[in-house]
DNA sequence: TGGGTTCTTATGGGATATCATGGGAAATCA
DNA sequence: TGATTTCCCATGATATCCCATAAGAACCCA
């Protein structure tokens, strides 16, 4: 396996459970992190998710700052306070929180989406949306375009 | 478990005491320490809170200054002056102190916001404007100064 | 190549355990 | 002795465990 890749949608059941593609599930077997790593994006209506690998991505960023200091804590609060370590049961699902609910606006469906290292959670319009968007940028990018500035969430 | 993470809001009760978030527990179980160990914030109206990880920082700040100099003392008092041991019952709750109370503005709700080597323990309003803060100065940091070897979120 | 068989996976639901919270009673303190 | 504080148990809500099932994918063997 090479990482979270390609995208499924999967149903949350009446307790709020969904279960995680069983590919990502073997990823992050591999990677050996118990249960799994939840972040909220900080410029999209989605949460990363992985494993020891994302979380070391993480943790790297507060790495430059002193422990105790104010920009420390306050880096801490945002990317910490922001995160959860869902548990993933014995059947290969995992509880939507309402964190994640509220950051994303998943109702009744699921769109993981593989990005190598980790993956994306996504309430699947948005994500249709989000991936419409992004294909245009990519587009104008490699046409030699100024890229857009503004990424404002026009959701 | 990836230490502290997360955070949760929990009430209050009549005798003064509040539910330590049982994730939250459970980190303090693997650390080792006995209760938990509550010191202020010099720069926000919160008080840090965690076990043997937390005070291993906090010694190795006045570490740096030779014991029984003027400096040391002056750092010991401030810091070990502001300090406190609550104990945790059997049902996993502390007591609010008022040395807490005075200093987070804390009434009927308790805050606890996870930090990975400690958490913060916040009155729920005043947390919500901190975090807000904590969040543009986070983006700001990590856009600001790229550390190293940044590689951009492409889709 | 085709057709049947076995595995895997996503999903549903009942039973059970955990957690936050409330309150009584015993213990402690001043 | 009155007022806290600590210990213990009760309870409702939620989360977790465990098993069932159906659809699909992979597999096997002629």
């Amino acid at each position: 396996m090479a990482g979270f890749v390609s995208h499924f949608t999967n149903r949350l059941d009446a307790k709020g459970r969904v279960s995680i593609p069983a590919s990502f599930r073997a990823v992050l077997a591999r990677d050996g992190f118990e249960g799994l790593y939840c972040i909220s994006s900080s410029h999209c209506q989605a949460v990363d998710a992985g494993g020891n690998e994302l979380l070391a991505e993480i943790e790297k960023r507060s790495e430059a700052f002193a422990k105790l200091s104010p920009d420390h804590d306050a880096l801490a609060v945002a990317l910490f306070g922001a995160s959860e370590n869902p548990k993933i049961d014995g059947d290969g699902r995992m509880t939507i929180s309402d964190m994640i609910r509220d950051h994303t606006g998943i109702t009744d469906q699921v769109t993981f989406v593989g990005m190598k290292y980790k993956f994306q959670i996504w309430e699947p319009e948005k994500f249709r949306e989000y991936r419409a968007e992004a294909q245009k940028r990519a587009l104008a990018m490699l046409s030699g375009q100024p890229p857009a500035s503004s990424q404002g969430e026009s959701a």
